[in-house]
DNA sequence: GATGAATGAGGTTTCATTCAT
DNA sequence: CATGAATGAAACCTCATTCAT
């Protein structure tokens, strides 16, 4: 069994090296011009192993999905466990690390774009980001009213998780495609104000401009924004 | 030069013809799966005449990529000149003509998607996406600006443009992921609600006819007005 | 339609190049050693060319088969309408032309072999040869009885049929496999001989030691043969 | 020694194993579907264990084509010495364990179907097999002169041996290729028939007991003798 | 100007063989 | 001795492009 599980072991790590290759490759040269040399070479590996470890090109790119979805689902659940059981906080925390995501894997986000912008061609693809998006929206809805309704205030929940999903997305979509508009803080920030004035909850920090605007009488501009990353992890 | 400029028409009517077949394959097959083949069966015209209007396969996917930016930019001018000189119904006019357009032509918001995906490593249309989002930032937040100057209130410009903007490109981007998420009028609303929170207009009747609508007497933020969506929609 | 008809001229054309060089490699290499390079530098084309006229490597190959059935087809239906009504002048005549064949186009004799290893394992080929050869056996089979009856002998005729037939085949394979141990024209003989005796004729010439044997009541000293063009053919 | 020995005695073994699965494997897939892994597979040995027994996948397959001449060699070498010393009644003998191998291994049949269709490219096979068919050719020839010696009648013994072995093949490669077109049994009735019949011995009972049978009075051509097929078979 | 036949580069995949464990 | 991971050659096929008609 020991050699069984060492066996084990070794395909494991096999197949990672494949899928960073993958990520790499993509990050690279796009998701077209990533080809089996590229991706074995970025791996260090020789083009004939990929049907080892893998059914072929297609599974391995799914795989490669597969594992970063895995990974931020992992990542964002661990932040929000961390802060507690208040939405609003697991919110917060959930749109802090998706933008934490973003700085520090630039290499991954590019990948996920690069999967948006194939997915509806992919069916499986499709079929696991449709899934992912929804369980990740309905989580979102399911926190914005226990925030609601912690605070007594009504919100359509349903429209604000709508609002908050796509804002992060597109300010994902936004930041990978031109990397010098703004930066993820900015992102963040943004976002993250937009869910404290939601709820009446003041700003932490003086945010650049905003908060030298007038307090106005719920002036609770709303600023759409959800997690690209959390959009595509839980 | 009857001649002359009958064969340039002629000529412009060809490649025209080529990008709609693009436009259609892409939509249809995807970026990576559409071939010369596929865009030529599309467009109904034969195999070589590709060498006869553009540079190349990848000048042609340049191309209708420009002819899809092109015209987003043209509708959107029309619809924008044709609300007057507010700023802020300049913008809902905007919003507006942006989510129309997503239902009415969805084969080319699915183009959009897929040149998304590659445009980050396609130096030509990384470039001309870039240029396309700067103007169109720059213009929502000198309309933001002068709005809020109209108004006598303090907006961060940029912020605002950023959310505003990158709000609306999430909704694009899932939508087209997902069109059974929500539909194209409930991000209209979100959006426009957005709008005009952040001006402390009040929400209105149905937005379609707000393009048109007179600055009522800005009624303020309604109530708590902190729902994301007031009362009416889903 | 001229134009029309002069392509297909041309795609005929070449699909025939293409099948020669199919019939060519395979005599040359053999069936496993012959690949699309082989093949195409046979016909003196390009290696992508085979894409245009069949669906890929594993059509030509039935293609180049069922090609060589036709034309033994062909061949032997043209000897034996030559020769009249006759059916046993018909039979001698199918192996006459059977076994010249033979020394004709050793080439296509060699595919034919290598075709015969392979088709139990190609659904399609293997269907092909069964009907084929179930057509010929009959044909053989109405032949005999025909000439039985015509003669008042009693024959099995469906055993002379599969003795004829298999004699035939054998001769082929056998000469195919090692063209020293015999000629065809020793085969022809033999055969001829064996389906003259089966119907008491006497022999033409004097054949090789056989025409030095006594005749005794009844020297119908059977060999059975059938052509394996012949089994290839009708 | 004892030592060695029994490694010889496993190495054996092993390429026993490894020629049944080839067989196995042959005979399933086909010559050029079957792989090192398919070939393992049915050994149930692991891949790399090729490499240790034989020179190579061809040397195996080599192997395997000696291996099933060599057994069907030992097995009619057995039948005829079991039969005694007459000529007929070993030629007689020959024919039937040759068709009882063929309902009996029609796995070995495929194979050697199979590589009859790739000797002739295949040096070594080729010439291992002109070499089996000269022996076989020869020795029936000895025995067709021999039993014409002792009746006192002239056959001319070459060809009457080229008619027999052709035959023998011939039926050999029409059932392996259909086998629902005749049975073994018709093949060697319809070759023992001929047989006698060359010879002038009467038919008789059901030839499965013929090699145990004592030579009768040969009761020469049965009346008409010239069916091919007297009355008794199908 | 329009067509599609021809080319050949390049992609994916399979496979025989080698070799470290 | 046995295993199967690793390699890289080579096969098939697709496809963008060119060019004669």
């Amino acid at each position: 069994m020991a050699i069984a599980a060492k066996r084990t072991k070794t395909i494991m790590a096999r197949r990672q090296d494949l899928i960073q290759g993958t990520i790499r490759s993509i990050a690279a040269l796009g998701y077209n011009n990533s080809t089996v040399q590229t991706i074995c070479d970025a791996a260090g590996l020789s083009r004939g192993l990929i049907g080892h470890y893998f059914k072929g090109k297609d599974d391995l790119l799914l795989e490669a999905f597969r594992y970063l979805v895995g990974r931020a689902d992992e990542e964002t659940r661990k932040a929000v466990r961390a802060v507690g059981d208040d939405p609003l906080q697991r919110l917060l925390a959930a749109t802090e690390v998706t933008f934490n995501r973003a700085s520090d894997d630039r290499e991954g986000g590019m990948v996920w774009l690069a999967c948006w912008g194939v997915a509806p061609w992919v069916p499986e693809m499709h079929e696991l980001q449709r899934k992912l998006w929804r369980r990740y929206r309905s989580w979102v809805e399911r926190m914005i009213a226990q925030a609601a309704d912690q605070r007594g205030i009504k919100v359509d929940a349903r429209r604000a998780a709508l609002a908050y999903a796509q804002m992060v997305d597109g300010f994902w979509l936004g930041w990978l495609s031109d990397r010098d508009a703004y930066t993820p803080e900015d992102a963040r920030d943004i976002v993250c104000d937009w869910l404290r004035d939601l709820f009446g909850e003041g700003r932490k920090a003086p945010v650049r401009g905003a908060a030298a605007r007038k307090p106005e009488p719920s002036s609770k501009a709303k600023s759409p924004a959800r997690k690209v990353s959390g959009g595509k992890k839980t």
